[in-house]
RNA sequence: GGGCGGGUGGCCUAGUCUGGAUAUGGCAGCAGCCUCCUAAGCUGCAGGUCGGGGGUUCGAAUCCCUCCCCGCUCGCCA
């Protein structure tokens, strides 16, 4: 238990105590109030009718039994409420020994039974990926970063969809046209380059009737399992998925592992869920298409029909993805799937079929809501689209200009890396730090924003603490800080005792904008104290010093689980 | 039409699961602060029917009902 716990569960038993004895049964549930009135509270009005007394007359009764001691530093009646503030020399003390000495490990959970299979991005391979699914790499990639530092073993996979008309019309594309044929790129990575192709070949197979038969006998071989079409197809969906990899690389995701939808095909494995599921007692056919009816799984009116295969018997995405689904099972004790609100009725699907198939366990699923535009949704076709290349570059450079502006001392290579690593961080934030189910309207002001509630201030405050720590060399790292008493210096530990909590819970309740918002607070508590107390040449300077390096270490491993670099100066 | 998700100052947002004291911050606006550890910062001011209505409760942004608005979805596509 982190050190914050153990003062939370030592007043919780004191009251349960002080409660019995005035004849309550029941759970005590503290709570934490704004920093300025309490550390923790106890309301009271909920005992009023077991006790027959009025709510302030039960806070100052109680009150009366608890006395401080070693971890409760005062205690008084309020309104109903009965107060806590712990004690402070203690908390500090602990605290802040257990960040300078965990250092990169602060915050981090024990570890916890299970492998964890997070999926996230699987984004067809037809195109590079752009703002409006960036939330699902971001969110996935900050989700598995936060799990791990809860404790879970977790790996991270992209499921490829190499299946399927888009990429066979790729492939098409790629060994029947050449540069001539397609505008030119604006870059000339692969999976920009490759759309001007997918585009060229789009149009050739509405206006020539040769060309759609080409891509229609392509299609049938494929799906007929010929190994010689599918290695081509996968092929050119490497090539699009070098560029994928290289735009997440770009902001700090890199997953485990890619596993491929053709797999599921040539192993025989979607077949055999075929026959599976034909054998259920859910199993009914149209027109020689096999689905199964869901009527029984909460599935209502016309969705309740989920087939499974075509009617000339081929597989469909479904069916391999419930291969893929049995697949992941047999790897990983717990999944879960980062994937865009437009999945809900699908995945209710699957788990439903999962649970005809024998399967007791179901993926756990977390939707978000796509990034629009504000002229709308985005769409690579209609050209409203702002690629995630784009958006990083962007943001890189303007991170430069500041950069440059701020700290012309700074050589070259040190500007670009500090931008670099602001730029990324910049445009990690701003997506992660909403839910993932509100709607996002993407605009650049807001994406490009490097103060107030941004990555930018949290990095800052880091540096800040860096830069101190830079200053004064070798320090007493087992002051007294029992010293640090002012209202600044309090808040700031009370906040940093807060942050194996607040990772816990980010992790537990897969909320990770729980993240970007302790980052603030932590950053804002720091400058606050940064502002207002001298640390250098103080009296106290050896006990501030240890609380900023404590403040360093929470910032860094906030940014970190993240995924945004802490970089020292800037 | 059915299902699911969102609606919080001009804009963005936390809190909603687990009801509790004056609703969290940011942006934009206004007024201040760099002879002192980096002003990507700090301080102050101004700005709110928590979509509307009803209910439950000592107490509702939070729970229940109902209505409105926005998004997604309802393929033998992937």
């Amino acid at each position: 238990m982190d050190a914050l716990g153990h003062f939370e569960e030592h007043i919780r038993s004191k009251l349960a105590a002080g409660l019995a004895a005035m004849g309550f049964v029941g759970e005590v549930v503290l709570e934490r109030p704004d920093h300025e009135m309490a550390d923790l509270a106890l309301p009271c009005f909920q005992f009023a009718k077991q006790l027959r007394k009025s709510p302030p007359i039960i806070a100052q009764e109680l009150s009366a039994r608890i006395s401080p001691d070693d971890h409760i530093g005062k205690v008084w009646a309020d309104k109903g409420y009965i107060n806590f503030r712990v004690n402070e020399s203690l908390l500090s003390e602990l605290v802040i020994k257990d960040a300078l000495q965990r250092r990169e490990e602060f915050g981090k959970g024990d570890p916890r039974p299970g492998r964890v299979l997070l999926e996230h991005t699987s984004v067809n391979p037809t195109g590079p990926i752009h703002v409006g699914r960036a939330r699902n790499p971001l969110i996935g990639d900050t989700l598995a970063r936060c799990l791990r530092m809860c404790g879970h073993d977790v790996s991270t996979e992209y499921y490829v969809n190499d299946v399927g008309k888009q990429v066979v019309l790729l492939t098409w594309a790629l060994s029947n046209l050449t540069e001539k044929d397609v505008p030119p790129s604006e870059r000339q990575k692969d999976d920009h380059r490759l759309v001007g192709y997918y585009q060229a070949a789009n149009k050739m197979m509405e206006s020539s009737a040769e060309v759609a038969n080409d891509i229609a006998v392509m299609t049938q071989r494929f799906e007929a399992g010929d190994p010689e079409v599918i290695a081509q197809v996968r092929r050119t969906v490497d090539l699009m998925l070098d560029g994928i990899k290289e735009s997440l690389g770009g902001v700090n995701v890199f997953l485990d592992r890619y596993t491929y939808e053709s797999q599921f095909i040539l192993d025989g494995s979607a077949r055999e869920i075929v026959e599976r599921l034909k054998a259920s007692s859910y199993a009914e056919k149209d027109d020689g298409a096999y689905y199964l009816n869901l009527e029984e799984f909460g599935v209502h009116g016309r969705d309740t029909r989920f087939f499974f295969t075509r009617k000339d018997g081929t597989t469909l995405y479904t069916t391999r993805d419930l291969a893929y689904h049995m697949d992941k099972f047999r790897r990983a004790d717990e999944l879960l799937n980062i994937l865009g609100e437009d999945q809900k009725l699908g995945q209710k699907q699957l788990a439903s079929a999962l649970k005809i198939l024998g399967s007791e366990r179901s993926p756990e699923c977390i939707y978000y809501s796509f990034v629009s535009l504000p002229e709308g949704r985005m769409s690579t076709r209609k050209g409203v689209v702002v690629y995630l290349d784009d958006l990083l570059e962007e943001a890189v450079e303007r991170a430069y200009q500041e950069v440059c502006s701020r700290r012309p001392d700074l050589d070259e290579e040190k500007k670009r890396g500090i931008a670099q690593d602001i730029g990324v961080g910049a445009v990690r934030y701003n997506i992660i730090r909403v839910q993932a189910e509100k709607q996002l309207i993407f605009k650049w002001e807001e994406a490009l924003n490097f103060e107030g509630n941004s990555a930018p201030f949290v990095q800052y405050a880091h540096a800040r603490c860096c830069s101190i720590l830079r200053k004064t060399g070798d320090f007493n790292k087992s002051a007294d800080v029992s010293v640090l008493t002012d209202p600044y210096e309090r808040k700031l530990v009370w906040i940093l005792a807060q942050f194996p909590e607040v990772v816990r819970q980010a992790g537990d309740k897969r909320r990770i904008n729980m993240l970007p918002t302790y980052g603030h607070e932590l950053a804002s508590a720091l400058n606050q104290f940064y502002g207002a107390v001298p640390v250098l040449r103080s009296e106290h300077q050896d006990a501030r010093l240890c609380l900023v390096e404590a403040a360093r270490w929470a910032l860094r491993n906030a940014l970190v689980t993240m995924g945004i670099a802490a970089p020292e100066e800037m």
